[in-house]
DNA sequence: GGTGGTTTGTCAAAACTATGTCAAAATTAA
DNA sequence: TTAATTTTGACATAGTTTTGACAAACCACC
């Protein structure tokens, strides 16, 4: 299984990947919410492993920002160190599919992830990221206008997740080149040529553009 | 939700009625192991309540007699006296989808039943995975496409079983190389070669491939 | 409403990188 | 030792990204 821990104890986060690494399992790390929001939604994972207590944002907030925001249907395992009816109550609420309580037993934690990956794929589709007739499969890649599929290549796939899961929003170019190029921007203006290829794939074929260009901002993905 | 309730304790099933009927779920009680056997494998049931002290059969041989003996996978939530880890180990290894300890919160087991019914039934595991016409059993490492025997080396079976277990989702070369080597990730590009071997053989004598290459990022098994 | 500077769109060729292919060498297991 | 498996490297191919040059659109100012 491939699995995202996010919790900002190294050594809970150490013991972890002690013991779950060797049995084949793959782990990611996050120290804090924002940090698992950014991993949760640009990778696909088989389950997440959530501590309350973080730094910024907490566990609630991290589980309410994946499920309702980002359209994420993982299956999360919420740590707690209260055993407090209510918290878990707002766990649930919050989107949690499970819940240990700290200090827990790490083959619990194991059983309960391997239920977790049993269930499966869930049956609903969400995790679909769609605008207007547009819609793009973070896990899959798929990508439709119309029903018509569309083959995008990486730094337009890494635009389009972008530009998607800002829908409406302006969306500089400079948050742009953070997505595609991470902190080494090229200093030439290659966006442009990137967002020509994508909009002749995405736009160019059907009746009205849903990519539109702010001048001397960025640009904007929506319907109308 | 339609909830079968294995409980011989007359005042706590009573009080699930008092609590769940009014929510608009309908619950049907056995007060004892055989009979529950006799009711969750004649009907349909969203989930099961299933108390592990129960007079004759009890509650992990109902769980493993219903999933093996009668292949039921409704999903099962068991409830104990006691927080030992060795009896919830056991639960799980009996075909159990969650534990409660007793005295528990009522709110706590609605909220953990709603969880069940969205994750809805479970796949099974042991049995044999399939996409389209390529089938691999995880046990005895047969594989098969269109009814033709398939040999495959252990490097192949082990790509094989992690690309079949995530059919359809973009599998990152990382991940097979974690897979694979574990830790220790070889330097070179070899993964490219062990790739090519198992398309020889899974997809090259057949007319159309099932393991398409998603450039710059990994690999997907899917049909069509 | 024209004018000039700036930003953005267009496109194809060049530079680059990732992947496919295969056979021989090295390693490991029987 | 023999047989099977795994690694290596070399070359071919396919796909991606960058570049640069020109055109069009936009904006601010007169």
């Amino acid at each position: 299984m491939k699995i995202l821990v996010i919790e900002d104890n190294r050594d809970i986060a150490a013991n972890l990947a002690e013991y779950f690494e060797p049995l084949g399992h793959i782990l990611d790390f996050a120290e804090d919410g924002l940090e698992g929001v950014r991993l949760a939604t640009s990778e696909s994972f088989d389950a997440i492993v959530l501590d309350v207590m973080l730094p910024g944002l907490d566990g609630f907030g991290v589980a309410k920002k994946l499920r309702q925001e980002h359209g994420v249907n993982t299956p999360i395992i919420m740590l707690t160190a209260r055993d407090q009816l209510d918290d878990k109550l707002e766990g649930f609420a919050s989107g949690v599919d499970d819940y240990l309580v700290k200090p827990f037993s790490i083959k619990e934690l194991e059983a309960r992830l391997l239920i977790l990956d049993k269930h499966g794929p869930f049956k609903n589709t969400d995790g679909l990221l769609q605008v207007g007739n547009l819609e793009f499969d973070p896990t899959t890649f798929d990508t439709k206008r119309d029903g018509i599929n569309l083959e995008l290549n990486p730094i337009q796939r890494k635009l389009l997740h972008y530009l998607i899961r800002h829908t409406d929003r302006v969306v500089t170019r400079e948050e742009l080149e953070t997505v595609v190029w991470g902190d080494d921007i090229p200093d030439k203006d290659i966006l442009r040529s990137h967002i020509y290829s994508l909009r002749n794939i995405i736009d160019k074929p059907f009746p009205y553009p849903l990519l539109h260009t702010i001048h001397g901002t960025g640009f904007r993905l929506h319907k109308d």
